[in-house]
DNA sequence: GTCTATAACGGGATAGAC
DNA sequence: GTCTATCCCGTTATAGAC
C-alpha cells in the first residue's frame, strides 16, 4: 500500500473514531486497527499521537473556509452590497454541509463543540490559525452591513454564529428520550436551515444595546 | 476527618481537575492527590470513576436550576404576564452567575461546553434528569409569550439560548493571542450581560419563518 | 515504508490491615 | 471510614527485521 493511501486511511480513521469517542478516550490501537495497518504507522506519518489531532483537525476545517471565502467573494464581486441573510447563508452554509455529509457529517458536529470547550489555548490557536482568514473577512463584511452596531458589541455577535449553528446540528442528534426535537430529525434538517436563519438574522439585525459600555463605566469610575 | 468532609473535598477537587483537563485527562490520583486522600476513597464513596462525574455534575447543577425555577415562580405570581426580556434574564441570570464566580466559574463554562459535546446518550441523559424540569416550565413560558411562533421552531430557538451563554462566557476567556475579545475581560463582564440579552431578546421575537415547515413538505411528496 | 515484538509507563480497581 | 500495597490491564513509543 502506498504511503499516501495509508496516511488517508490513518486520518480517515483517526477523524471517525476522535469525533465519535473523543481525542483521550481514543487508542492509537482503534485508530489502526480501523485503518487496516499497526501502531509504527501511527508514529512513522505523524511522529504521536497528539500530533495527530492536528492533522486530522485541519483537514476537516481548510475545505470549510476555503468554501466560505470562495461565497464571499462571490458576493463581493458583485456591485450592490450583499443582504444580511446572504452573509449569513454564505458564512453557515458551508458549515451546515460539512455536518449534512451521510454519515460523516454528524459526528463533527460534536468534535467542534468539544473543541470549542476543550481546555489550554493549543487547541484553540490550531483552530485559529486554520480559520482566521474567513473569519476576518466575514466580520469586517457584517461591520460593514451594520455600521451602527459597536464594534465590541457585534464582536460578540458574530462569534455566536458558530455556536448556534453548531449546537443546533448537535440537538438535530440527539434522541427524542433525552430531550431531543420533537419532529423527525429528517424533516427537521430542512426546516432548521431555515429557522436558524430566521434567529441569527434577526439577533444580527437587532439595535444597538443603548446602555453604556462597561468600558465607559469603569472609565468613569476609576476618574472618581 | 469525618466521612461527609471527605466526599466534599473529593468533589471539590474532581470538579476543579474534570473542568480544566476534560474527564478522560484526570486521573483519580491527579484528584486524590489534591483532595488530601487516597485512591481507595473515591472508590469507597462512590463506586468508580464514572460514577463521580454524575455525581460532579449533579452538584454544580442543581442550585442552578433551582435558583431559575425560584425566579420563574416570582415571575409568575404576579398578575401582568412578564417581558420577553424579564424571563430571559430569570432564565439565563442563575446560568451567568455561577460562571462569574471567582475562580470557581471560569473554568466551569468549559465543562458544560465540553458536555454539550460530548458522545454517547449518558452524559445527556443524566445533565437532563437535572435540568429537565426547569427546562419544561420555561419552555411553556415562552410559548405562551410567543404564540405567533409554531412550537417546532420555538424549541429551537429556546435550544439555542444556552450555547450562546455558555459559549460567551468562554470567549470571555480566550486570550486576545487566540482570537480573544477586543476589550478587557472585566470590563466586557459587566456588557456582556446586556449585549447578550438584546442579542437573544431579538432573536426569540423573530417573526415566524414563513416557508413551509419540511414536515409538511415531504408529507406533500410522500402523497405525490 | 511497513510490520512484529517489546519496552516503559501510568491507569483504575481491590484486598486487607488498622 | 481510612489507608497502604499490589494486581492487572491498556497505553504510547520504539528498536529492529523485512
Amino acid at each position: 500500500m502506498s504511503a499516501d493511501q495509508t496516511k488517508e486511511r490513518i486520518l480517515d480513521a483517526a477523524e471517525r473514531l476522535f469525533a465519535e469517542q473523543g481525542f483521550d478516550a481514543t487508542s492509537l490501537r482503534a485508530v489502526t486497527a480501523e485503518a487496516g495497518t499497526n501502531l509504527a504507522a501511527v508514529n512513522y506519518h505523524f511522529g504521536s499521537k497528539s500530533a495527530l489531532l492536528p492533522a486530522v483537525v485541519a483537514r476537516i476545517l481548510v475545505p470549510v473556509c476555503q468554501r466560505q471565502l470562495e461565497l464571499l467573494d462571490e458576493i463581493e464581486a458583485r456591485d450592490l452590497p450583499p443582504t444580511l441573510e446572504e452573509l449569513l447563508e454564505a458564512f453557515t452554509s458551508p458549515i451546515t454541509d460539512l455536518f449534512e455529509q451521510g454519515r460523516r457529517g454528524p459526528v463533527l458536529a460534536r468534535m467542534f463543540a468539544r473543541i470549542m470547550g476543550d481546555p489550554g489555548d493549543e487547541m484553540q490557536r490550531m483552530t485559529m490559525s486554520e480559520v482566521g482568514d474567513a473569519e476576518e473577512r466575514y466580520e469586517a463584511a457584517f461591520a460593514r452591513l451594520l455600521p451602527e452596531i459597536p464594534p465590541a458589541e457585534l464582536w460578540w455577535r458574530f462569534r455566536s454564529i458558530g455556536p448556534v449553528v453548531v449546537s443546533r446540528q448537535i440537538g438535530l442528534q440527539a434522541s427524542p428520550d433525552v430531550g431531543g426535537p420533537p419532529t423527525p430529525a429528517e424533516a427537521d434538517a430542512v426546516a432548521l436551515r431555515a429557522w436558524t436563519m430566521t434567529f441569527l438574522a434577526a439577533a444580527m439585525r437587532a439595535p444597538a444595546t443603548v446602555q453604556a459600555p462597561a468600558a465607559v463605566t469603569s472609565a468613569v469610575l476609576a476618574n472618581a
